[in-house]
DNA sequence: AAAAAAC
């Protein structure tokens, strides 16, 4: 990696002027292939961080190559179908690998690679001969993005020997039981009792992965809990913070918890994915809202589709409902425990369920290729009272489909004045309009949603296919 | 008037 700075200067361009003190902005490249990747984007970086020794800009590598990875992590990238990198990867990547470790704050789209960069990082910094001691930790709000994480490390690594990648989430590791793998990924709770314990000896690790950062480390949930992982880690870890959102309320905190990090920022204009056409649908009252859920089912099971609700209750309400009313459907929330929700999303990734209710605990990262309908029955709302409309989660929501160029359809329920004013609010903030449906016009509806869904979008060819757990 | 995450 010594020679990482010179590889990714381009010798034959013309030296660029010394970097600006300030912010700058880099607009993206144009390219081909589909949408997403000919989607030009305003990525704030601060450049003050981004030159090598002899002052050159430090900018992006436009191939995997380019990174002069081992062979065994690219031959696991080709069989995962990785060809080129996407934005993010072209762009933290050469920050994240450069010596001597830098942290890093990057925001990128949902469905655009975030994974496979920080997993890329974590296996070229880790010494896979060393099975048995913890050097790379990642760190995930939920188990069923633990999980997922673990697979990618795992399909990533697959030519790299016996990888050994232990999950820290209840019922997969023994509590009084020394952790022994090169790489742990996991949630803030089981990964500190496990600390306490002494049966996690965190002083080797070089690599501290907080996915979902913004969510992580707010102080109103998992900050706490994340604050002290950090406290327990050599002061020399490199801290890799990742998101789709990263409001301003939760950035302060982010800077002091990855100090003197580099930055890939978005606007809030940019981070709306252009493969999934946004719609939200008009109904009469909140009654109603149960009856056009069911009139959707045959639209939700052209793919699969994620159905969003508010509680765990209203989940499993739901789920009660449209069985008795012949649908077939399933149901994730927190109140399952341990292997049932690992069952319940297999079954949902490989198509053997298709339509799954849930609540927030699957809004974020959770990856299934094959899902093209996301419903939020309820609209996301946060702060006390829930009387704010949470824009972060309903960005997440939605982008559980049109992941990697492919194309998906979200459609918002409104029922009163209040989600009306939620959802533009929402719309406003992203600067984005959302298409009417109209629970009168039922040929409409349809006509709309099959619109999107059968045209059909080439796939980028960084795409990872469906991702393979276990 | 929430969800998640530890026992």
């Amino acid at each position: 990696m010594a020679d990482l700075a010179s590889r990714i200067t381009k010798p034959d361009e013309e030296p660029a002027p010394a970097a600006p003190a300030a912010e700058t902005k880099l607009d993206g490249d144009e390219e081909v292939g589909s949408a997403l990747v000919d989607a030009t984007y305003d990525v704030e970086i601060k450049l003050s961080d981004l030159q090598n020794e002899e002052g050159n800009p430090l900018y992006s590598v436009k191939s995997f190559e380019e990174l002069g990875l081992p062979k065994s992590i690219n031959d696991g990238l080709l069989a995962m179908n990785f060809k080129k990198p996407s934005k993010v990867q072209e762009t933290a990547l050469p920050l994240m690998l450069a010596n001597p470790p830098r942290n890093m704050i990057a925001q990128s789209q949902s469905g655009t690679g975030k994974t496979a960069a920080f997993v890329l990082t974590c296996l070229t910094r880790v010494d896979l001969n060393q099975k048995t001691t913890p050097q790379a930790l990642l760190l995930a709000p939920s188990r069923e993005l633990a999980r997922q994480i673990q697979g990618v490390i795992l399909s990533i690594g697959q030519f790299c020997g016996d990888l050994t990648v232990v999950a820290a989430i209840p019922g997969a590791v023994a509590r009084d039981t020394k952790v022994e793998g090169s790489i742990v990924v996991g949630t803030p709770g089981t990964v500190i009792d496990l600390i306490k314990r002494n049966q996690f000896d965190t002083k080797n690790l070089k690599v501290l992965v907080i996915d979902e950062a913004d969510n992580m480390l707010d102080m109103q949930g998992l900050g706490d809990q994340c604050l002290r992982v950090k406290q327990k880690i050599p002061r020399t870890t490199q801290i890799l913070l990742f998101s789709a959102t990263f409001p301003d309320k939760v950035m302060s905190f982010a800077e002091k918890y990855a100090p003197s990090a580099n930055q890939m920022r978005l606007k809030h204009n940019d981070l709306t994915v252009k493969g999934i056409s946004q719609m939200y649908m008009d109904c009469p009252d909140q009654d109603k809202k149960y009856d056009i859920l069911c009139k959707l089912y045959g639209l939700m099971t052209i793919g699969s589709s994620v159905i969003f609700v508010r509680t765990r209750e209203s989940a499993d309400e739901i789920k009660r409902r449209m069985e008795s009313d012949g649908h077939k459907v399933s149901v994730l929330h927190g109140a399952y425990e341990g292997v049932n929700r690992d069952t319940l999303l297999d079954d949902f990734r490989s198509g053997r369920s298709k339509v799954l209710i849930t609540t927030n605990v699957l809004a974020r990262g959770i990856d299934v290729s094959t899902v093209s309908m996301v419903i939020n029955y309820d609209i996301p709302m946060k702060g006390p009272g829930e009387r704010e409309p949470d824009a972060e989660t309903y960005l997440h929501r939605i982008g559980r489909t049109g992941r990697f160029g492919r194309v998906g359809v979200s459609i918002s329920f409104v029922y009163d004045k209040r989600s009306y004013q939620a959802l533009t609010y929402i719309s406003n903030y992203y600067g984005i309009d959302l298409v009417q449906l109209s629970p009168d016009d039922w040929d409409e509806t349809e006509r709309k949603v099959q619109d999107v869904l059968k045209s059909s979008r080439a796939k980028p060819d960084y795409a990872p296919n469906a991702i393979k757990v276990d």
